[in-house]
RNA sequence: GGAGGGUUAGGCUAAUGGUAAGUCACCGGUCUUGAAAACCGGCGGGCGAAAGCCCUUGGGGGUUCGAGUCCCUCACCCUCCGCCA
């Protein structure tokens, strides 16, 4: 959510920033809040004189003196108070709708875009591995070493599950626990195990609600939502919270499934492991103070990186333009690795600044250093890394003419020393 | 699912329907070589240059001139019973 304060102080400004995202338009918001205020102001008045009124009755009965005089006025101006806070009630609620879709204004360098070809591409890592065959698919792949099973998936859950066997299921835990150990024991994260469903208020708290309800998957007869990604409940642990500016930044490493719709994607990814309505995922969450969370946000992608350099996977990292931006984003890079059966790169984490987007709507604020009034602190995280897409980095990556796998050194220890995996491995 | 108890500011804890008292912690100051103690002040949010005003007792609604207090409703927490990996 925006700042009130900065929007009608800065409108003209508020309105040309937000235009590059598609809404650009605030003369709804002006006339509303403008309206609230005056309300607001006349209640007040009111009020106040019914808080002096109300104790000079108080005196008087006290003194056994008549006040009907006064009780029956105040009647009036209870009446007229009760309406006019109805009706800021109400012009709140519109405005409240309205600062809830509306998006976070991109970050100063971030690139002005029509679409996902306007993303600048910020740095390579690493080179495209040579084969001396035509290199398959990991749905080839993964059939082919009895590793994935599409087939039965589908019997079991329908279209974008996946069952994976043997192999295919050590290799996903072997991901996940590879993962959690870099990031907590090397960049400092405190490794955290969430509720894979959480209630509405989290949703709204970092943007998912109440704009994009369609992606989620909704617990009947309940407040809950199975979780898109461990962002939700991973940054909804501090709401309503003030924190200390001397334990910032603070960092959290979570692995959850992640349950998403996929509403709209049809046609898309239809088959394999890209495009999932269930994956797990490995995510980091970092709160920063204002000052230093794009530091943060450059620490927090290279940890992210970090996970593919040790697994000797080659990518690129983009800058997200505006048109290609999250709702709730400030700033985002997404990291792309090499596909080699796709012959093309595909996201594997996104690692944005939310700046105070999502703390202003979760509630999340810092008593700065030496004191002060609390600020709301800056909320940042990335995928480290999506672990289905992981898996298809490496059975592309590392695929051999005889259609076996090899296995990354670093993965190995997880494997229990497996260094190839075979048609029955 | 059944029965009972509870929710007041960071913690604890008061308030015959009369406008949120106190305490601990914390922060600042005085004193001190330094610290502690003692003393003074601050310590929910909004608007405001300030004075000040408004809001705030889990959420929502009602009664009343006036609600932490009375009524309705919802949520959450605790204890016991039942069920259960």
């Amino acid at each position: 959510m925006l700042d009130i304060k900065y929007l009608r102080e800065n409108l003209k400004e508020a309105e040309q920033r937000l235009s590059t995202r598609g809404t650009g338009d605030l003369s709804s918001f002006k006339s509303l809040d403008e309206r609230r205020r005056t309300l607001l102001k006349e209640a007040e008045k009111l009020k106040e004189e019914r808080n002096r009124v109300s104790e000079e009755v108080g005196r008087l009965k006290k003194e056994k003196k008549d006040a009907s005089a006064l009780i029956s006025a105040m009647q009036e101006v209870s009446l007229r108070i009760k309406a006019l806070d109805g009706e800021i009630n109400e012009r709140e609620g519109e405005l409240q709708t309205l600062l809830l879709n509306m998006p976070n204004l991109a970050h100063p360098t971030v690139p002005i875009g029509r679409d996902e070809n306007d993303n600048p591409v910020v740095r390579v890592v690493g080179g495209k591995p040579s084969f001396s065959f035509s290199p398959k698919g990991h749905v080839e792949i993964g059939e082919a070493l009895g590793i994935i099973d599409f087939e039965r998936a589908a019997r079991l859950a329908g279209a974008r599950f996946s069952l994976m066997k043997g192999a295919g299921a050590l290799l996903e835990r072997a991901l996940i626990n590879f993962m959690l150990d870099l990031h907590t024991k090397e960049h400092g994260y405190t490794e955290v195990l969430p509720p894979f469903m959480v209630k509405s208020d989290c949703f709204v708290g970092t943007g998912q609600l109440p704009k994009f309800e369609e992606d989620l998957f909704k617990i009947e007869g309940w407040d809950h939502y199975l979780v898109p990604t461990a962002e939700v409940p991973v940054t909804n642990i501090h709401r309503e919270e003030i924190l200390d500016a001397a334990a910032l930044p603070i960092r959290y490493a979570a692995y959850t499934p992640c349950f998403r719709k996929e509403a709209g994607s049809y046609g898309k990814d239809v088959k394999g492991l890209i495009r999932q309505h269930q994956f797990n995922k490995v995510e980091l969450v970092r709160f920063s103070a204002a000052e230093t969370s794009y530091d943060e946000l450059e620490k927090l992608t290279s940890d992210a990186e970090d996970v593919l350099k040790r697994l000797g996977l080659h990518y690129r990292v983009v800058l997200l333009c505006t048109a290609d931006l999250g709702f709730s984003s400030a700033k985002t890079y997404d990291i792309e690795v090499w596909l080699p059966g796709q012959d093309r790169y595909r996201e594997i984490s996104s690692c944005s600044n939310f700046e105070d987007f999502q703390a202003r709507r979760a509630d999340i604020k810092y008593r700065p250093e030496g004191g002060g009034k609390p600020r709301f602190v800056h909320t940042l995280n990335g995928s480290g890394l999506a672990v289905g897409r992981t898996v298809v980095a490496i059975l592309e990556n590392y695929q051999r003419p005889d259609g076996t796998v090899t296995v990354p050194e670093a993965l190995r220890p997880y494997m229990g020393g497996l260094e190839r995996i075979g048609r029955r491995g």
